[in-house]
DNA sequence: ATAGGGGTTCCAGTCACGGGAAGGTCAAGG
DNA sequence: CCTTGACCTTCCCGTGACTGGAACCCCTAT
């Protein structure tokens, strides 16, 4: 199989398989004229990648993931544990954006919405955010 | 005042202010040894995008709320607007995070955990992902 | 005089790719 | 045989919103 083949039955963009062969994280055949040749053990790589990145692990939990993947004596705790830290960074993702989403429908509802110039967005914009701890602004959405 | 100390009233690192200048999105006087110089209205005006960047507004939106709120005759609707935008994108992203919470957190319920090599979380990996569309691993967590 | 804690610029790196150029390869059709 | 068009290759640049670091200047206090 050459790389478009496998991307669409994996379903990642060719570009992004070279990436991950860039980055160590597959490795690839050549064929005689250089192109890059996969199998079915590759596409099950590559589709186990696709679902992980779907799922928001990251690529170094990719990293990790595959090499459990690939050694059958591992212990399921061992997975089960990178899933946990995963699922406790998307909660607390979860909890950031829904407190935006609050705040700013709370504003947003209190905003008539009109041709006039009071905004109580840019009022609350614009009070200084003592609050907020330095760098609080890392990371958004 | 200088820098640093507009940086820790505003909640942003000086870096950050520096960046903030380069990109055109607040402008600075400079004393007669080339420091910058802040005076309140700028400190009002670093606050605010503290603010909003913590709200998760990009800083094309940044640029686009401190223009209205700079014009005094502004309409409110107009920042309505671009606050409803916000929202609707942090409601898919809300949506995205759940679903991938939902599925993860299932998958570790169904995973033992303990020294055994199966484990249902990789067996779901494994799984080929035609469901997914390509390009969905885009913009994770 | 010196030490420290500011300030300045510029360059490089982050993360996970995507776009696009320049050029090689292959199968099918005229 | 030649061309067309789809594919492949590598390489480099750009993204967003910074962050880190180097090399250097400035100001105040001791």
């Amino acid at each position: 199989m050459n790389i478009k083949e496998v991307a669409d039955q994996a379903g990642l963009p060719a570009k992004t398989i070279r990436y991950y062969e860039d980055i160590g994280l597959v490795r690839a055949r050549r064929g005689a004229n250089g192109y890059r040749q996969f199998d079915a053990t590759d596409l099950h790589k590559l589709a186990f990648l696709a679902r992980a990145r779907a799922l928001g692990f990251s690529i170094e939990d990719c990293r990790a993931l595959l090499a459990l993947y690939e050694d059958k004596g591992r212990a399921s705790a061992d997975v089960k544990q990178i899933a946990e830290q995963h699922i406790t960074q998307i909660e607390e993702k979860l909890a950031q954006l829904q407190s935006m989403h609050d705040t700013l429908t709370e504003l947003a509802r209190a905003c008539p919405g009109n041709n006039r110039p009071d905004c109580p967005i840019l009022s609350d914009l614009s009070h200084l955010g003592m609050d907020e701890k330095k760098g609080s602004t890392k990371d958004p959405i």
